[in-house]
DNA sequence: GATGAATGAGTTTTCATTCAT
DNA sequence: CATGAATGAAAACTCATTCAT
């Protein structure tokens, strides 16, 4: 990534947390960024393209983040950091909290799609710690993976969105133990169907 | 509600189920309703009031069907009938699914704080299920019950839009049990801190 | 054809004419016309659209005024009345000259593909009084019926051209006969091949 | 002409004729000819320079064909030769053709006078074999000189331009006898004013 | 109540041209 | 001589909303 794309991507994140995704005007971050409004274009394809790069990038620093810090763990210990990691992620830069959790969403349909493909290497993931958990007798072997992604991704997704929409007003890393309790006794072992 | 109003709300249905919410302009709305353009401000503040007053209309709807099956069940039983009624909102009408899960969510952030506000009836329900549950012993006395409301919440949102995204290629009902089984354990009595 | 549709091709025809086919924006249109700018969207499809509405509505009034004098005169008069008509079409309408000849050339090969297709009728008609003639024994039975066409239209296309470039510095009305004479010696019997 | 300013000129003809005058970016043009943008403009003023200067080579070229090919035959053989030159300029290079015919003539009116400039030489030219071949008796020395030149540029014009818009669909270099029998008839003498 | 013709604000994107290297 | 990254002006079109009838 050149260091110009970088500004740009920069300076995206802080116009649409400013002025949401209706006001973030392509000559608004080109002026945010300190360039013409054209020099967007050598580097994007269109407005689109900056919002996919955007996202792209943030979603590679995450996936980067938890590689490093997964190590050889325990899938117990792997899935708190791993979450752990998607709640820091927006935690701890509001700006791109309200990006990916209010203003992105409002994009058109083609483009959701675009992004949510980008969470793929997320899901990829989530699916290999689930299932080394159940291999190692942690995890619920009983359980349907596909809804287990989705409990844990749409909890944590919730749980920020709310947080973000409350206008930050409480410190959701702080409550991190209480929300991963639950997600992590939906997905134990020890568990009969009912 | 007047009998034209209800015929407007339906007819914005079909155009954004068909359409998009991009594709769903008043006119098109107004000609599918069979009125004037002009007709539409007679019974709708703006075009934000239309999508306001359909799913204003819409959780109304699902909430009277709450109402009707929670009956005096113990709260372990209204809880799996309080999701399963979720889920069937959606399941049972592909349309309104498109509209709620993906379409609406395109609207402006103001519009969706709206949006969200018709949802308290849905978490103030689900909570007093909670707390009657933990009362009665069944549900875990140690969780958070924000998290908790925000996990079955996100929990079902996630899967439902999982399953417009992919185009309603399975049967989402027919898995409601392996779905329901994960959120069932996170809020269950019986877990340990670790 | 409506009263605003006529109001707004006047207005376009005016504005080209002074302002050339690169400085004819469709709000200079709109306001030459007394029109809201989205107000030419409701009688047009796009701006091209306007141009071809013109060049239909010209060529047409050419055609009416063909129809009116052709009459059942002998070819030959039928010749130089059509031609005339061609001469007389723009050289009465100097605005018209310009937009016709000069400017609505600029437009985009597409564009003018379209506009080429609405000369049929005038070629099928001249094409007519040719074998017309040429069956009375007026004209030349050895020539190309579509070099002879060709001929005639760009003789005169040509001229009023010039007359054009020249900013109308001439009558070129007045010199009809001479120009005519050189057509009419093409077309008209009594000449061996060499 | 240096050899690089030779090179951006071949460029923009191959460019122009595959892409058309909207498809031909300066940017393209450089590419085509292997040279940077910046370097466009060591050898050209601008944009319209590049076409200006195409054009006046290729009409050189017509130009000195003519001188070569006329040499001191009668002012009939000459015309003919000159007509034929005209056409064969065009017919044996379809890409020139089109660029000639279709795509210089979306240029802006100002650029339209000053290529019309470029065209005086040959206007110079045909002037003057039609005044010999009045001053010989062979053609009609009641004809006005003017639109003799205009019908014989006209016709052929028309004639290749029709040609081109056919996507050279037939042979026109077979056909040309027909065509310059007509041309040839107009201006040659014998004909009595009507 | 109902109509629908008219309004007009608002934004992305292209590309000829420049100039620091 | 040559480069090519950066510039920034300029315009078509949509569509929610109004209001005279």
């Amino acid at each position: 990534m050149t260091e110009k794309r970088q500004l740009i991507i920069n300076a995206a994140v802080e116009v649409i947390a400013e002025h949401g995704y209706h006001g973030a005007q392509v000559s608004r971050i080109a002026k945010q960024a300190g360039v013409a409004d054209g020099t967007i274009y050598l580097y994007f394809k269109n407005k689109d393209d900056i919002l996919f790069g955007l996202f792209e990038y943030k979603v590679d620093q995450l996936m980067k983040t938890m590689e490093q810090t997964l190590g050889n763990l325990s899938p117990e210990k792997q899935l708190k950091i791993f979450v752990r990691n998607h709640v820091e992620w927006l935690a701890l830069d509001q700006p791109l909290a309200a990006c990916v959790q209010l203003e992105l969403r409002q994009s058109k349909k083609e483009m959701r799609n675009k992004l949510n493909h980008l969470l793929i290497p997320y899901h990829r993931l989530l699916n290999d710690i689930l299932v080394k958990g159940i291999e190692a007798g942690d995890f619920d072997n009983t359980m349907n993976l596909k809804f287990a992604r989705q409990l844990i991704f749409g909890a944590v997704d919730e749980a920020i969105s709310t947080w973000v929409v409350s206008d930050f007003k409480y410190d959701i890393l702080a409550q991190f133990d209480e929300l991963y309790y639950l997600i992590s006794k939906a997905v134990r072992r020890g568990q009969l169907h009912d």
